[in-house]
DNA sequence: ATTAGCACTCCGCCGCCTAGAGTGCTAAAA
DNA sequence: TTTTAGCACTCTAGGCGGCGGAGTGCTAAT
């Protein structure tokens, strides 16, 4: 539904918007009469204001405060700034600076991401990793640990690794894993492990002849190691500078919010859903209060957006904060981010 | 220095941590008259009080409340704590019916531990994972990512991955590579990383005639990827449930304090400085407010012991809360989980 | 050595008030 | 018709005073 604002209102409410992100207090008509530019009286303002609050975008705190923004206030102010804007000079000096010049460690490099964006933002840092199904495979290898436990490692393309502990019920040699390892590597490189997943059921329903005894036991064990993770894993969250949420005067006041914000931060597993609903957007996306959908989160906002590796999204970052927040600069952020981060592992110049 | 105390201020002043641990109350000399089993008048127990309090051992919050006890009334507690207590039944029961039957990823073990620990004792779980130093070598492995990438695998005997991608001048191929994968699992096997750090220091020193170009290349390679590596890395910290600490009224109260709170958990490297000194005891430490020297910390008490594979000590687990906790309990908590998780990782049954 | 009694102190709470901010309404001005 | 000035009204934050309760330290009696 599109609101339909007169050019008046519309000024108004962004005023009160930008007011209440900068200072924190509820804007009267005073305020806004002076800082909005239009050239009206206090008066006329508060007839604009009272329309506003019919249309259900701003209210008061109190009875004789001055208006705060509703959520889809914000929701208006948001898909108002048509594009991202441009990051801000001391922004893009500071990234800069602090992206590596080479990933040794890929895990370390979105955990140093998730760093990053908290400390920019001042808010709570989100990266999301990719899930295992649309890993791309690289090789495999199994290591003897004791006579019947093997660990599974699986190389993704991208320089990442997925290890699981398997049990045999036989006990096979060094070797015997090492040729299955390679078996596998050589049959299923290049395919995402989704591919694989299909492919390697396929196969042990059919139990064609044409593969040997090694390779029939080389897929069984493979299975046994990835083959439920695949479709389970949902990826993880790594949240970084959780702390900052803490600076929100006017979160501060009520501990009892504290503690679900806190919690919903643990609660990896709902937080991997907003993933999803990212990884299908290419734009940037902004949850604002409950449009996270999550509980405890209903007074922040999630900025984030995808990064992909070549074509296909691999996963998320962004950052989580309250929802007075810095709309425009927070997106600038998040999006340069991904961007840089895609390159990173693209293994681009950045 | 040992504290001599009467045998009756010993019971006043512990009757007051009990009491203070339990309800969060400063103990008035009525309360202690009460609850201290002592047959004596609060005027009596108010002379032993006023004694304490010369000591150091309480503080009253202000002039007329009841007694509050000290860091020092603390550690005295504690030290009277002779043995650690029996686990609760009911702990031994939620306990054992959430240790794993089997280890798929340690990783994640450590993760489920430190959340278990949270959970349980309703503070902050605290996992400690080994540095690398410790680590025993099972296998290494590179894989050619691009061109002149390539990533290194080290599986540890005890299943720990450790990864790090390594740019090289020329372009090896895949065979090279795993070739002298082959090379050092077979030279390094069963050694510690720091004993192989030496060794291949060593042997690259003294370039020997007798190993040939390969596998000089192949020290050299390993050498880029875990040298350094090796001597810097502290091992990482796993806290979970540190919303926990917004539980604490008294904490409540000051929200800057428990700002670096926060940020004393997310600082993981001062973190670590407590697992030096608790890996060096075979038995469980507590810390009680400023003895754990991390600025932030110093409202907060860390009872912390380590899990061993085999004899020597490779991490710790631990829990961190209020000074006002209930140490026997949170002890035991510890001790029992510090032992399971070493059995586990030794693959015993438990 | 222990205890009862007492005067004293201090916090937390309640009710009261005031100053300030902001509103909605109405009537006048543009 | 739109805008503005004026005004009465409402509500909050914060300061002030006055308790009641809890706990203490001291002294004198047991």
């Amino acid at each position: 539904m599109a609101l339909a604002l007169s050019e008046r209102q519309r000024t108004v409410l962004i005023t009160i918007v930008q007011h209440y992100i900068l200072t924190g207090d509820p804007a009267g008509s005073r305020t806004v009469a002076r800082k909005s530019g239009l050239n009206l009286s206090p008066a006329t303002i508060r007839n604009a204001m009272a329309d506003l609050e019919e249309m259900g975008l701003i209210t008061q705190p109190h009875a004789s405060a001055g208006r705060v923004p509703t959520d889809l206030a914000y929701r208006y102010y948001v898909d108002s700034l048509t594009s991202i804007p441009r990051l801000q000079t001391n922004d893009l000096e500071a990234l800069t600076q602090s992206v590596p010049s080479e990933v040794e460690r890929i895990e370390s490099l979105l955990e140093h991401t998730s760093l990053l964006l908290s400390q920019l933002s001042q808010h709570a840092g989100l990266v999301f990793t990719p899930r295992l199904s649309t890993i791309v495979l690289k090789q495999v290898t199994f290591t003897r640990l004791k006579s019947t436990q093997v660990l599974a490692v699986l190389v993704s393309e991208a320089g990442t690794t997925h290890t699981k502990a398997v049990k045999l019920d036989e006990d096979l040699s060094q070797d015997t894993l090492t040729e299955m390892g390679n078996f596998l590597t050589s049959e299923f490189e290049g395919l995402s492990l989704s591919e694989i997943r299909s492919k390697v059921l396929e196969q042990m329903a059919e139990e064609k002849a044409e593969y040997d005894a090694l390779f029939q036991r080389a897929m069984a064990l493979y299975d046994q190691a990835f083959g439920q993770e695949v479709d389970e894993s949902t990826g993880e969250v790594i949240v970084e500078g959780a702390s900052n949420i803490l600076n929100s005067p006017e979160l501060q006041r009520d501990i009892e919010k504290m503690r679900t914000i806190f919690e919903a931060f643990e609660d990896k597993s709902r937080l991997v859903r907003l993933l999803d609903r990212c990884l299908s957007s290419e734009d940037i996306c902004v949850f604002i209060g409950e449009e996270s959908e999550i509980k405890g989160l209903d007074d922040l906002s999630v900025v984030s957006q995808s990064y992909r590796v070549g074509d296909r999204p691999m996963g998320a970052v962004g950052i989580m904060g309250p929802k007075r927040m810095e709309y425009a600069r927070v997106m600038a952020l998040v999006d340069y981010t991904a961007n840089t981060l895609s390159r990173l592992l693209a293994g681009e110049p950045v």
